[in-house]
DNA sequence: ACTTACGGGACTCCCCGTTCTT
DNA sequence: AAGAACGGGGAGTCCCGTAAGT
């Protein structure tokens, strides 16, 4: 969910152009897939769609995975983190950065979020793409919290801080994947909520 | 009539054969691998370094990662699991778990995996492979745990749990590949046991 | 006026800066090559570590082989040769104007020189463009040669000398790449002599 | 014009269809180049006309050069050389080899080849990877003759030998190229005429 | 049955135009 | 005007799956 860039977005002339021709191609590719299939769509076709050349296209994305893979979520969450004040505890800072971007998002774009992640969970690359940015996400999520505290990432406790968080979304995804009624956001919150709480062990022992 | 005795015999054989080959075949990849790169090397090296044909090899390996990936372990630790007493809650049982396997593992083995971890965390095609595992490995943990509290995997607690957990051998990765000095063994052990004990989320807090 | 007189110093400077882009491109592809392969580096890296832009790269050299194939020796070369006094024969004449070339050049020259050349000898790609520019070498001999007759290098006879003297060195390199303690101009000039003596061939028949 | 295959052409049934693969994709290549150009033709038009994958092409031959390069007459050459008598010099044998091998070529294949030269010239792609080859003729004279002496390749006097040969057959070439109504075996056996005679230097002295 | 050949799609890189900017 | 960014396109490699041949 969370990967990097996190740039000031410079509103150069050209630059909406290219986010243009970005937002077309992820269009494009999605609607395909959706017809026809993951595998059964080659990226030439992807590309013919959109009218622009192969070499283009990889110059956007790097891999068919990445055309349904890549999200804008990611850096609004940061930007949200590191907003919330710093008497709470990170779970409580994640659950309301969270909360707030996911607000802020209109009917349709979660229902393509939606599209997406069941598309995503049915396709073993794109699950593999989907794990490799989690595990960039862990990464991030230890860094935002690190600077919170003035340590740094090379901290083991603070990794699995990150490791745990991280896995708990990963249950959440498959826990949806099965459950489609279910809403993603409310599931996450309960999530990190339960981890909050320690998870709660006793609740998870046998005590016959 | 005798040729039914003969046969769980010749059929022991076969195995056994097919066992060095598998093992011959990861061997030559490790090897290849660590020579001349993981990219740099094509399967069809790999086939003729081991002396048999392409076609032969796909039965073996479905894909190039999995010459690398597969792992003995898993099934070693799930079987210890399922001993451990009911009254240790989930995580003790665990770290008791991969304490008793690790143990029993002799030196070269642990070089080997060492060396395989470090080619993994290098290889982000490798890295993918190695979270898909990863992530069946939370659903194989959330069964074990569902099957001891006599629930179902199909529960948003438990697979937050699973998901912890997982979460945090996955930060324990990221943690090794940065410190080659750190053992692997204690750092999960150590990561678990904080996880046990609510992070702790006190500390994780800005105080001032 | 004045900017007359400006314009001259100007290009001076120009001309400079422009020499001084040309080995600094050199001078990283160079390295770059030593450092991953020839190939594992794509101009996009060499273009970047120069911190100039692709387009301007191309501009400088047309392609990937030119930055390592260019070599300043030729003219020089060429000029010694057109001092000899013509009662030397060609050969005698080639390898007086070799010697004195090669005796003023530096030794960190030298060092760059050799390195380049294990190079060539290494990249199929090189090879190719250095061999081509072998062979307007032998244009050049020709042409060299034919001057210093009277005659024109339309002449089978002339071309045929130039084709052996060329010839002669491309024996050279391939002496020099598997016998890299050999001294290039020394084997250079022992073959340019065994050519003067007719081969000889007397030396090269079975006398059995 | 000499490059290294020499097994003893096994018979088998579908190695004959691998030959006419190769034949059709390299008759249709030429009959592309012919009539669109070189550069303008793709290799995915060869693999079209000639109704195969591109992989396949690929497979066949490893670069679009090598559809033209090619070629089935060093075998030939090299099978004639080793049956002359010890006590012909090499430049002898090597010239009744020649000729021995191009009787016995008919009048079609010759102008195929004739067509082929021009090509060769006229592209300069083509001629890199011409001269690639030309240097492992070059090579592989030096081993032919070096095995009639009982000596190695490993020796300057014998390269040198090979080279200036090889380097004759570059001039006859470039001689060719610019007089289209030249022999090409002829002008072979001149220059190798020319050569056996030590050049001869005397003449290419200014005697004034 | 077991190898070998073939197909095809993803992807990378080189190089060259054109456009846009400074 | 010089130079950077951008787009296009062809060559080439690799993985992997399927079909053909022995």
């Amino acid at each position: 969910m969370l990967s990097e860039q996190a740039e000031p977005v410079k509103i150069g002339l050209r630059e909406k152009k290219k986010q243009k021709t970005r937002s077309m191609l992820q269009q494009q590719a999605l609607r395909l897939f959706h017809e026809q299939g993951y595998h059964a769509t080659t990226i030439e076709q992807i590309a013919e769609a959109s009218e622009i050349s192969l070499s283009t296209l990889f110059r956007y994305f790097s891999t068919k995975e990445a055309l349904v893979i890549e999200d804008e979520f990611d850096p609004m969450i940061i930007h949200e983190f590191q907003k919330q004040p710093l008497d709470l505890n990170p779970i409580q800072a994640l659950r309301v950065s969270l909360k707030a971007v996911f607000e802020s998002v209109d009917q349709d774009r979660k229902e393509a979020l939606h599209e997406r992640t069941k598309l995503i969970s049915s396709v073993p690359e794109l699950r593999a793409a989907s794990l490799i940015q989690t595990n960039e996400s862990l990464l991030l999520i230890a860094k935002l919290v690190a600077d919170r505290l003035h340590r740094t990432v090379d901290d083991l406790e603070i990794l699995t801080f990150a490791g745990s968080v991280t896995g708990a979304m990963m249950a959440v995804q498959l826990y949806c994947a099965s459950h489609p009624e279910a809403s993603y956001v409310d599931s996450i919150d309960e999530a990190l909520s339960n981890l909050e709480l320690g998870l709660p062990l006793s609740k998870l022992t046998s005590n016959q």
